[in-house]
DNA sequence: TTGTACGCGTTATCAC
DNA sequence: GTGATAACGCGTACAA
């Protein structure tokens, strides 16, 4: 006879009689091991790889009042824009930074039109340790819910509310070197497509962009918003030509946008980086695809996700807790559209 | 004084106490009200409400013997293309199908060279109710992983183990669909780009291609292999550029591979659709976008996953089970790339 | 219809 | 270093 999987999960009582140990013992042996003797630790490590036995999360849970989970926040990702590069990027940097830890990870995604008050309950209600907002916009009571909770922003909040953590890329000096690689290559009529005006992110990187026009003795009045979306890139990129045809450089607060910029500036009749010079924001993939390839300032989304969750690790862990933000250096990406 | 947030969740005794009754009718009023008494009810769902009561999870878990979560298995996004149309609205319609119910998602997400051993062992652990894999390849074990337990794949699975449930998309029937919209543009010299050779889906793929051009009178011998990328449909499209300069159809099993395809074509100085025809597969944003838009069979992702979901609820309630796989059929979305 | 009592699997407290 | 024992919050037979 092979050994039968048996039906319901070994428990701690079985480890301990299997290890010749008593309850107590055996948890002290697979909490740590604190306190417990050689022999002992080897016997409840043999019992336990032996019968397979995983702790029930549900009784952990029930004593060490920690639900053994936290939240990541993430918006709805644009209804025709289903290919989100920033999520994607999320998500998998929040993975491997949970991989060593026991803790599950809990997706909230935001769906439009709810005001996130489901989100905002749910958070409140207890049950989670901690959570991560990979993106908010004003108003969306984030930083409210999360008040008294564990938490960890991605993207400056929208309001710099006392006590708020967060990680973020130094969005003004990245778009301001954005803006001053056109003016190097000799542009003088530069706008910016930006991102939602109600996200800390967007009016960072309009800030750059401004100071860079301002310190060139350049008129920076040439702005319009594009959502952070390819249709929205476009549209917006529509408009600017609109207001100025004689436009020769663009700064878009993200790679999508100016992929859509491109594409309307390519129809109409502009050559790029001939007649108009593009930078782009996040090189997250699609600037390395895109025709001509586009230059952009590097957003290292992995890397803040990983930091953001090893931040909210240490103070789950009373391992202290940070009281700064972090800021990831913004860096330059030489490609072709310039 | 305005009334102050306690610092402990409140229990479903307080619950009791508040409503005026034994904890076992506030139990019953909250899970279904059978058997309580309409006075009863209201007096608890007031209390309920006043008291901002959410019930323990971990507690209620311990007793009725389920998490109240259900994984979503996913593969590892290509280190690359970190934008997966696929992946995000496998996201989405779990989120959504999700939504009415209390359960939780736990995320998969399958590291590259982990030989998927930490995500059997988690679905063997007992950790959650049911899954859903969103995609395989032969040999990682996942179909053990989930023998006993609820589960729907997305995707017909490589090996048609008996009693395992999928839904799909009929890839057989979409991609003869592909190639004979091919052939009838005149095309006579078809190749097609596959996806993993280890996956059911490609495998599909493939054999529909094949029974569209043997049924033509056509030769299907020109095949090669794409890995589901977008350098990976490059590579395949030069591969075959160099076997059969003659190409003048291509069908490639993923868009994202189609767009690589196309770029290799018009490097190698020939026209879409002037000199070659293309047709991709998916239709989930970047068919769209591309230059030329591309033609392609629609992929509905959202739906299918939805689907799948209903089906492991249904299962999971007790609704009965379904028998046989769920098929949904597709549909060629034409556009300029014919 | 309502209430009482028990057990779910684990950790924490305390004597030993 | 070890082992009883008491919670943790909830669902549910079972008795009333």
């Amino acid at each position: 006879m092979s050994p039968q999987q048996p039906m319901t999960a070994p428990t701690l009582d079985e480890v301990a009689v299997a290890a010749g140990v008593s309850r107590s013992t055996a948890s002290r042996a697979i909490n740590g091991g604190e306190k417990v003797s050689p022999e002992a630790q080897a016997a409840v490590d043999a019992a336990v790889a032996r019968l397979g036995y995983t702790p029930n999360r549900a009784a952990r849970s029930l004593v060490t009042r920690r639900t053994g989970s936290i939240a990541l926040v993430i918006p709805e990702p644009d209804g025709r824009v289903l290919a989100d590069p920033f999520l994607a990027g999320t998500l998998r940097g929040m993975s491997q930074a949970l991989e060593p830890t026991d803790l599950q990870l809990v997706l909230l995604i935001d769906r439009p039109g709810h005001h996130s008050d489901r989100i905002v309950r749910y958070l409140r209600g207890g049950h989670v340790d901690g959570a991560i907002i990979a993106s908010h916009h004003a108003g969306d009571d984030l930083e409210v819910a999360v008040r008294g909770l564990p938490a960890v922003f991605i993207g400056r909040p929208y309001v710099a509310t006392e006590g708020i953590l967060y990680v973020d890329v130094d969005n003004v000096a990245g778009s301001r070197m954005a803006a001053e690689r056109l003016v190097a290559a000799g542009r003088r009529r530069i706008a910016t497509i930006t991102g939602p005006s109600d996200m800390g992110v967007a009016q960072d990187r309009v800030e750059g962009w401004r100071a860079a026009l301002t310190a060139a003795g350049l008129d920076a009045d040439l702005s319009a918003d594009g959502d952070f979306t390819l249709t929205g890139g476009a549209l917006a990129m529509q408009d600017l030509l609109a207001r100025d045809p004689e436009i020769d450089g663009v700064f878009a607060a993200s790679d999508l946008m100016a992929q859509g910029a491109m594409r309307v500036l390519q129809t109409a009749g502009r050559s790029v980086p001939r007649d108009v010079s593009v930078v782009g924001f996040d090189d997250l993939g699609i600037a390395a695809s895109t025709a001509p390839a586009l230059t952009t300032i590097r957003n290292p989304v992995e890397e803040m996700v990983r930091t953001a969750a090893d931040v909210l690790l240490d103070d789950l862990e009373g391992r202290g807790r940070a009281t700064r933000p972090v800021l990831f250096s913004a860096q330059l990406v030489e490609r072709a559209s310039v």
